[in-house]
DNA sequence: AACACTTGCAACCGCACGACA
DNA sequence: GTGTCGTGCGGTTGCAAGTGT
């Protein structure tokens, strides 16, 4: 936040005078146009900390209560499936903005895996990083290359820019790979849910952990579940020919 | 009551990326 | 092709509140 450095400007807890400036400036010129926000309040804020306010505290339908069951099971299917993508995330999660649900893995679903990590470690000497909590501890489920067949506008992206080189889903804009992931899972493809949702099936017949950190996992944690990267890797690109 | 320690979360920082000149 | 600007994201920090001794 280079601006938000100078001297002058600003830090620290809001006050509720700035948070009504900043609501009404919003009111009047919408959301995105940040660097209007302090020209106009007269907020003595950088752009940047203006924009943080609004999408983690301010803006209307956050839910700020405390996660439900429902909501820590998902949180924990996607973020093996996304990884640390806090914003895809959170836009599975309605009313949780990225920051909640990041501060909600560091602080309880984190430290959880590290406990289990250290006791797996103790008990059955299996080798695993603590170097950063969580992410790294986590088998995220990584794409391999994958080509979509040109010109074909599919869930609303064009697919000709969309790849997975980088073991994600993306595409040349921001929106349009939140869009992209966002409609995978929404509307009548639902791709990753079902994915999901084979998943589930296949564990309910008989569970199948493919490491034994999983197989300690689904004994241990009764709110993981666990994953056969082939076998989804397989159903996503069984659904990506569907789709195209 | 007073202090030390822990926890949870709001805010900050640095970086990456796209748009545009 | 290159530099600048605006925006968004993930990681980290700082501090108030809570808890233990």
């Amino acid at each position: 936040m280079e601006e938000c450095s100078f001297k002058g400007l600003k830090r620290g807890a809001w006050t509720p005078e700035e948070d009504n400036l900043l609501k009404e400036c919003i009111d009047i010129y919408g959301e995105g146009k940040w660097h209007l926000i302090p020209l106009r309040t007269g907020l003595n804020r950088c752009r940047k900390s203006c924009r943080l306010r609004w999408l983690n505290y301010m803006k209307p339908g956050i839910n700020r209560g405390k996660f439900s069951l429902d909501e820590v099971d998902l949180l924990l299917r996607l973020h093996k499936l996304l990884g640390n993508r806090w914003s895809l995330i959170a836009g599975r999660l309605p009313g949780r903005t990225a920051n909640d649900v990041k501060n909600y893995w560091n602080t309880n679903l984190g430290k959880k895996q590290e406990t289990c990590c250290k006791i797996k470690r103790q008990n059955k000497e299996i080798t695993c990083s603590t170097s950063t909590p969580a992410a790294k501890k986590l088998n995220v489920i990584s794409l391999p290359p994958q080509s979509f067949s040109n010109n074909n506008d599919v869930l609303g992206v064009r697919l000709s820019e969309v790849s997975t080189r980088d073991g994600s889903i993306t595409c040349n804009k921001d929106d349009r790979k939140c869009v992209f992931v966002n409609n995978l899972m929404d509307g009548e493809s639902m791709c990753w849910e079902r994915v999901l949702e084979k998943c589930k099936e296949a564990d309910a017949a008989g569970p199948k952990a493919t490491t034994v950190e999983e197989a300690e996992n689904s004994s241990m944690n009764s709110m993981s579940l666990t994953f056969d990267v082939d076998r989804l890797w397989n159903l996503f690109n069984k659904d990506s020919e569907e789709l195209d």
